[in-house]
RNA sequence: GGGCCUCUAGCUCAACGGCAGAGCAACGGACUCUUAAUCCGCAGGUUCAGGGUUCGAAUCCCUGGGGGCCCA
């Protein structure tokens, strides 16, 4: 390993440190209390004035963080340290620490390490709660320095690569990984509370199905088979309902195997969630109800600013459906086209973008997605898709061309898809037969023909309505950004070229030898 | 897959055909209440890689690589 000077002197002051006994990794830390917990003590202490005579709290205090500013004034320095509760200021004297101990902090400590201080809390002259430092130990040293403590670090590729410099630099990455983590615990507790079971169905399947998309294939060696990377939940998780499991989800990674785009990630997070006895219109009660419960357990309000725009998620939503929202925005009504040709001309004369041989139900697509989704700002159920759209799901007993099916659109993109589930096993056996079709076609996404699947609803699917939200998207709302990648703690990156080597095609370390166990 | 943009010190950025620079960080020093501390001094480069044009290339051209945006 090839170190720059920055490194090399951090490094020789890990050797100074051991030199004299003390060790720059030492085995544990200490603290009495969290930086935000010291804070509040000495709020409280000088609330009730309860401070002594040299306007300190005499609990002494072992706090911890990483150094992340450092002022050395001669005989005193004012260092920062952060933990994940709260940035706090030490105050370190050269007549309170002693004269050696005061050089080492001087001249073996820098920004960016992990350090425990004791002391008691004061306030400075200039109003800051600090520790007055009697002690100070190293807890770890960091060999690479932070990156600018002003503009911390821009580069947009580091940030990504190097997720954990881009967390312990930019204190607004780390709100949005909070914000995440908090939507998605408000999701459990609100399918908890309404006894919702959470499972765990396969990653690794045989056959891939319920959604339209090409999957990621991997080959298991003892069974000497194909697995797919699972592109969706949604056959698993029915597969429990006819098992007699009625209210069922589950918050976990799919994996497609496409672009990667602002809005499109290789592996992202998916909430489906599976209702015996519910429909499409009492799901939309339930999705409303949820997303209203996640964002006021969030901002402690059903509202939000995205991208500019206020959004106010307070059901009830309105219910559209896609036809009459097409017809609106589009002049197109694509149930007076019934042909691929007609309804062609018909969207390329209202203004849309259709290129030739795009089939009938990828127009009717294409017009929700250039005339309908970029308007949807505040929330709304698009509601009725037409058959061909919708491989999974029950036909509108009163229209068979269309089905029970909705999205939610918020912020001008969907965040789900839900439906009236099919439980009907011959037309399922129809509708994937038309898969087949579209697929011998040359369709790479369409789903193939899953016998068991069918076998299962022979034993009876009762009456189901089933949701999936993208955990992303919802994340990207949440938080006001933009780039799905900028929700994903790590998002999956080309190799760099001297990455190369990872690959197991090349080099002389395979899987098999690098395990020494075997 | 196509178009446009981008890659310079650890980090943030200049220089845009004529000596590769600044701030932060580092290093040496002054300073016992600072807040992007201040002040003095000093050091730091495969300008993504390779090739070409040129008296001279970070800069222009070509090829390749990484990244971003837009389109498909």
């Amino acid at each position: 390993m090839e170190l720059s000077d920055l490194q090399q002197i951090r490094l020789d002051k890990v050797e100074r440190l051991r030199e004299q006994g003390e060790p720059a990794y030492p085995t544990r830390a200490r603290r009495t209390h969290t930086n935000a917990d010291a804070l509040a003590l000495f709020d409280a202490a000088e609330a009730n004035a309860t401070l002594s005579d040299s306007g300190d709290l005499d609990t002494p205090m072992t706090l911890t963080g990483r150094m992340v500013s450092f002022r050395h004034m001669g005989k005193t320095v004012f260092a920062h340290i952060e933990d994940g509760t709260s940035r706090l200021q030490l105050y370190i004297r050269r007549d309170l620490l002693g004269e050696d101990r005061y050089a080492d902090v001087r001249k073996l400590f820098d920004l960016g390490d992990f350090v425990q201080a004791e002391g008691t809390l004061f306030r400075t002259r200039t109003g800051e709660v600090s520790l007055r430092v009697s002690a100070v130990t190293m807890l770890a040293k960091a060999i690479n320095a932070p990156p600018e403590k002003w503009h911390g670090l821009q580069d947009i590729e580091t940030r990504y690569r190097q997720r954990y410099v881009d967390l312990l630099a930019n204190d607004e990455v780390r709100r949005i990984f909070r914000v995440r983590a908090k939507a998605v615990s408000a999701i459990r507790a609100f399918l908890d509370a309404r006894d919702y079971l959470e499972v765990e169905t396969p990653v690794l399947q045989p056959l891939y199905g319920g959604a339209a998309a090409r999957p990621f294939t991997t080959y298991h060696n003892a069974l000497d088979q194909t697995f797919y990377l699972r592109i969706a939940d949604e056959l698993y998780l029915k597969r429990l309902l006819v098992g007699g499991l009625e209210r069922v989800y589950e918050i976990s990674k799919d994996f497609r195997n496409e672009g990667i785009d602002r809005n499109h990630s290789p592996e992202f997070t998916m909430l489906e969630f599976y209702e015996a006895y519910a429909d499409y219109e009492t799901m939309m009660d339930t999705v409303e109800a949820m997303i209203a419960h996640v964002v006021t357990t969030v901002f402690g309000r059903p509202c939000f600013t995205f991208q500019g725009n206020q959004i106010d998620v307070t059901p009830p939503w309105p219910r559209r459906t896609l036809r009459e929202a097409i017809h609106e925005a589009s002049g197109v009504d694509y149930t007076a086209f019934r042909s691929q040709e007609a309804l062609q001309q018909a969207a390329r004369a209202a203004g849309a973008s259709i290129e030739d041989g795009m089939v009938w139900p990828r127009i009717v697509d294409e017009l929700l997605k250039q005339f309908v989704r970029p308007h949807q700002i505040q929330p709304i159920f698009l509601t009725d898709y037409p058959v061909e759209l919708s491989p999974l799901a029950k036909r509108k007993a009163d229209d068979p061309t269309h089905v029970e099916r909705f999205q939610p659109y918020i912020g001008g993109g969907e965040i789900g898809n839900a439906f009236t589930e099919l439980n009907d096993p011959m037309d399922q056996l129809a509708r994937f037969r038309e898969q087949q079709e579209d697929k011998d076609a040359g369709d790479e996404e369409a789903m193939p023909l899953d016998w068991d699947y069918i076998n299962a609803l022979m034993y009876g699917m009762p009456p189901t309505g089933g949701v999936g939200i993208g955990i992303d998207r919802l994340a990207m709302l949440l938080t006001d950004q933009r780039t799905l990648r900028d929700v994903i703690l790590f998002p999956a990156m080309r190799n760099l070229p001297n990455e190369s080597a990872n690959t197991p095609e090349s080099g002389s370390d395979s899987a098999e030898t690098e395990s020494p166990a075997e």
